[in-house]
DNA sequence: TCATTTTATGAGCATTTACTCACATACAAT
DNA sequence: ATTGTATGTGAGTAAATGCTCATAAAATGA
């Protein structure tokens, strides 16, 4: 109860040997299953415990309360996310920017709609805690990744811009994934035409 | 409890009375005040009757269920909303395209920033419930007014870019009002900007 | 006046769910 | 082996909360 009284996210103990290391990847691979199969509505910590085949012990020896677990899992999310997004970068260096453009609204809607459930649900409980502490290193880094991809595009552009982009895109991918299962063929082109009419580009 | 089972939505009985009407109106607006104030975390229906001087069980005479009480919300606000852009269309005949843009987003910044927290909370709680058949009408009447804003100036406007439209907007306000409280000065101007551009026009 | 209908009451039921704790088992070190 | 530490267990607790129902008061109509 009363989970919002005082903030503890820290993990309550370091897993040191292999055995525990595993629980901690079993209550992690289930509450996303969960989170996945059943939204937030059926995401209780017994429930991850059952389907990780754990104890709800087991559980709060690892995560002091939920938002905890929520926390990690945003994290990881954030962490993968972030390599994705490097490795495009790689791929990009020295290609054009509308190419480039392309390239990463693609990577933002493959994103968001290989698990619609789990992205809205993750998204949701990022509004809801006060992790802009930590989670603010792993945004700030993939804002960094991207803002690199652009930046011998746009050599000005602001940071308050790409965010604006970033907005945009993650809002109109959003909505798209709200409506239906697989992007709409237009999505795509949707998108860049949002991002690049606000960046200014006056092509098409 | 199973409050998701059957979506029962519509209201349990009609008011007669004064008296009863009296009860219903004191709910509304105990609801809404919750919610203002202690936002989605402290919304439950025994706080709503306790501040609406009332007692649980006259709100479920009104209300089949906590569903039911959040849709009537949902409706009076979209009401609201319509009416207001209502007669801002209305004072908008006649009225370029740049003005009437720059209106139509103010109006749609002063809304969100007005009251931000229950503003926020009623998104969310839209996103959740299975109301398109109930808030469709309500939404279509929206969309229908601010077409008619910028039908004589996009008179080949598109539903979907006009949906894409008001999606950007809302994201980049909604981003603001969880950054600040009230709206950054250069606000208008970047969705000014986002959708100009969304829609091609080249000015700036 | 009195019978019927409408409205109001609020204690309490039923369920969900975050979290604890006394105890048990696996592993490591000596 | 033995002792200490790390890990695992799951029944149970406490609180929150959606909602009901027996009962009563107020309004209405005759």
């Amino acid at each position: 109860m009363n989970r919002t009284a005082k903030p503890k996210i820290y993990p309550r103990k370091q897993p040191q040997q292999t055995r525990s290391q595993i629980t901690v990847n079993a209550i992690m691979q289930a509450a996303t299953r969960v989170l996945t199969k059943e939204s937030l509505a059926g995401f209780n910590t017994n429930r991850v415990a059952e389907v990780a085949g754990i104890s709800v012990g087991s559980l709060y020896q690892y995560f002091p309360n939920k938002d905890a677990l929520v926390t990690a899992l945003l994290v990881a999310e954030h962490q993968s996310l972030t390599e994705r997004y490097e490795s495009l970068a790689d791929q990009l260096v020295g290609v054009d920017a509308r190419t480039s453009l392309r390239a990463v609204v693609a990577l933002a809607i493959e994103q968001q709609f290989a698990n619609p459930v789990l992205a809205s649900a993750l998204d949701h409980e990022e509004a809801r805690l006060p992790l802009r502490q930590m989670l603010l290193p792993a945004d700030q880094q993939l804002m960094r990744t991207i803002a690199a991809i652009f930046r011998p595009h746009f050599p000005d552009l602001s940071f308050d811009e790409l965010q604006d982009c970033m907005t945009i895109a993650k809002a109109l991918v959003e909505a798209a994934a709200d409506d239906a299962k697989a992007p709409p063929a237009n999505l795509s082109d949707r998108i860049y035409r949002a991002v690049a009419g606000y960046l200014g580009f006056n092509d098409r």
